[in-house]
DNA sequence: AACATGCGCAACCGCTCGGAT
DNA sequence: CATCCGAGCGGTTGCGCATGT
């Protein structure tokens, strides 16, 4: 065993691991003295430690009632610590008083293991066989003319690690082990060329992501609670078929969609910012043969459900097509926003009115789901002059006002927002992204939207947040109830 | 079996803050 | 008012173990 000591003046300070005789000389010291006055451990000759570091060590080992060490948190700890840490941001001693035996220490390493497992979770996508990573399943993607017609989407969750998404061309969606009977379905070139764009998490990597969502247990319908966690009990499965405009068949493979819950807070108004939910199962999900587009399912809400959002987004160019900006190729990172209730949606079949029947929902009178309508609808006049200029069409600006939404609430929300194009590949951080985007589109450089230098290779995420003003939230105005062109294909 | 790698955790460091003296 | 000290936090380091090759 190592042990550091250091020279100090006339004496040895020790460091490094604690030795069972220093630990007893320090219990017997707390029993005589009481938990205080650490310092003055040396300064009796006691122990060659300093003061900060005995208590350290009769804090985070010696106390009595604490959980041994290597004793896991339980899924009850894991979701208080989830919690709190949503309500109090990273107080851990806070968090530590209220789960009995763990330290602010233990509740810090295991927020950073379990933030560091997440973010594994999601970077490191398992790709079905036959498909070796991402960027190659967007080229066999390219090659297939019909992929323009699956509209890629995402179902974003924008808090942190957890913005995890499905991503790229065609409809990516999460789902667990055990879907085979999806994988296994796939047995046509059709569905063979869908299941390379699925990316798999083990249960456990789902569990993570999934309970990464925090505030779950207040949007939880009463009655719905259970000893099954939360975020389990709306795992759904769903028919999905390969491409939206193909009606649903009984060969149309199984996917298990995962409803992602999130909330942020606008940070002038602290208000709600957005969620992503979906509380009850949808009827139309079970409607065989329906043409439904999953993602309609997806934003169908719980009748009493509380403001919320669904993200979701479309591609809406084909795989060869460059987009027209660099803005525009950010605007397809998160295209569109859902507004909960949705009151309906359309079952005619045809896809481009069922995402508008979405858009254009009534909307709640509710303060707070006006607030948040407010929110999420800026115009573009609030917007910094280069949106308007390199917007290329209607589609994009609603879109744009959510994407300055994100940008502007600050730079957290952004440092996980990924963009994704045909042409990036997937599961690039977010700066790996940003640093190619120049190389791509380098004769758009002046276009790039949020910077104001004219050098693009100075952008940056941050120099987009940053170069944001803060009344960005001051000129509001309600949601447009006409028809929005959010899901019109190009 | 040996080695490499990854992961979790204990412990530390630097810093800030607030209360006591 | 200045200083000291304890408490707390974010970040980092290094060790030991588990797992993979």
């Amino acid at each position: 065993m190592s042990l550091k000591s250091v020279q100090t003046g006339d004496e040895v300070l020790r460091k490094g691991p604690w030795m069972p005789e220093e630990d007893e000389i320090l219990v017997e010291y707390v029993r005589q003295f009481g938990a205080r006055d650490w310092s003055s451990i040396r300064t009796k000759g006691l122990l060659p430690r300093t003061g900060k570091s005995c208590r350290l060590r009769w804090v985070n080992k010696l106390k009595p009632d604490l959980k041994r060490s290597g004793c896991k948190f339980s899924p009850e700890e894991e979701k208080l610590v989830v919690e709190m840490q949503a309500k109090l941001g990273n107080k851990w001693a806070k968090i530590a008083s209220c789960l009995p035996g763990r330290t602010d220490n233990d509740v810090k390493n295991f927020w950073s293991t379990r933030q560091k497992r997440i973010l594994r979770a999601l970077q490191r996508p398992k790709m079905p066989s036959g498909s070796t990573d991402a960027s190659a399943d967007t080229s066999d993607l390219s090659k297939d003319p019909q992929s323009t017609d699956f509209g890629g989407f995402q179902i974003h969750s924008p808090s942190g690690a957890a913005s995890l998404i499905a991503s790229g061309m065609g409809p990516h969606f999460i789902f667990a082990e055990g879907d085979n009977k999806f994988r296994d379905s796939a047995t046509d070139t059709t569905r063979c060329q869908m299941l390379h764009q699925v990316h798999t998490f083990n249960s456990m990597e789902a569990d993570d992501v999934l309970s990464s969502h925090h505030n779950l247990s207040d949007h939880i319908p009463a009655g719905k609670t259970s000893s099954t966690p939360t975020y389990l009990t709306d795992i759904k499965t769903v028919n999905m078929p390969t491409n939206p405009r193909t009606p649903m068949s009984s060969h149309s493979p199984f996917i298990r969609i995962f409803q992602i819950y999130d909330t942020i807070q606008n940070p002038k108004t602290g208000e709600l910012g957005l969620r992503t939910c979906e509380k009850e199962p949808c009827t139309g999900m079970t409607k065989q043969g329906a043409n439904r587009n999953p993602l309609t399912s997806l934003v169908e809400p719980l009748a009493s459900a509380p403001p919320c959002v669904t993200i979701a987004s479309r591609m809406t160019r084909t795989i060869k097509q460059r987009p027209r900006s660099r803005r525009e190729t950010r605007s397809t990172t998160i295209l569109s926003c859902f507004e909960h209730p949705v009151v309906e949606t359309s079952d005619s079949g045809n896809d481009s009115n069922s995402f508008n029947s979405i858009a254009r929902a009534p909307q709640s009178s509710s303060p707070a789901h006006s607030s948040f309508s407010s929110q999420l609808s800026l115009t573009d006049s609030t917007l910094p002059q280069s949106n308007s200029n390199t917007t290329s069409n209607n589609t994009s600006s609603n879109n744009n006002n959510y994407l300055e939404f994100l940008l502007q609430s600050n730079g957290s929300l952004m440092q996980n927002v990924q963009i994704f194009s045909p042409e990036f590949p997937l599961f690039l951080t977010t700066s790996q992204q940003w640093e190619k985007l120049p190389t791509l589109y380098s004769e758009d450089a002046s276009l790039y939207s949020g910077c104001n230098s004219k050098d693009a290779d100075s952008c940056s995420p941050d120099s987009v947040i940053t170069n944001f003003t803060a009344d960005v939230f001051d000129s509001l105005e309600p949601l447009n109830s006409a028809q929005s062109e959010w899901w019109v294909a190009q």
